[in-house]
DNA sequence: AGTATGACGTTTT
DNA sequence: AAAAACGCCATAC
């Protein structure tokens, strides 16, 4: 069990609102935790509480779209798993599509204007 | 207080 | 494209 610095906890807090089948990278993380050159400690925190602490510790991986565990582990094919079970597609070199899977925070609105409600007659 | 380690990231070879 | 070099941060000892 370690301390609960105040980065900690924010760490903590933002991973817990990643949603099913969505992305987050460390980097992101750490942004979001106010410290953008954290990404380091983010890894760090998860590799330490993420059992303890009941996080959704899969849904967090590299800037590359790769999980970062030694593809042989056995960590590396449960985080794999609980992904793909969340519906998250990997590519053939086992990355994801970053662009297609990252979670928005603030998502960017909608184009389909909003005030003109679609009609749609059959 | 200094060194070591880790589920990282960016820049440079 | 891939790997090394370097930087960064939280924590352990």
């Amino acid at each position: 069990m370690i301390p609960i610095s105040d980065f900690t906890k924010k760490v903590m807090k933002q991973i817990r609102q990643i949603p099913a089948g969505k992305i987050a990278t460390y980097k992101q993380i750490a942004e979001l935790a106010g410290k953008p050159q954290g990404s380091r400690g983010v890894a760090w925190i998860l590799h330490s509480c993420s059992t303890t602490y009941k996080l959704p510790w899969h849904r967090v991986i590299n800037s590359q779209g790769k999980i970062s565990f030694d593809p042989k582990s056995s960590n590396f094919r449960l985080q794999r798993k609980r992904l793909e079970k969340e519906g998250v597609r990997f590519s053939d070199d086992g990355r994801v599509n970053l662009s297609l899977y990252r979670w928005k925070k603030h998502p960017p609105p909608s184009k389909i204007p909003a005030g003109k409600p679609q009609i749609f007659r059959r």
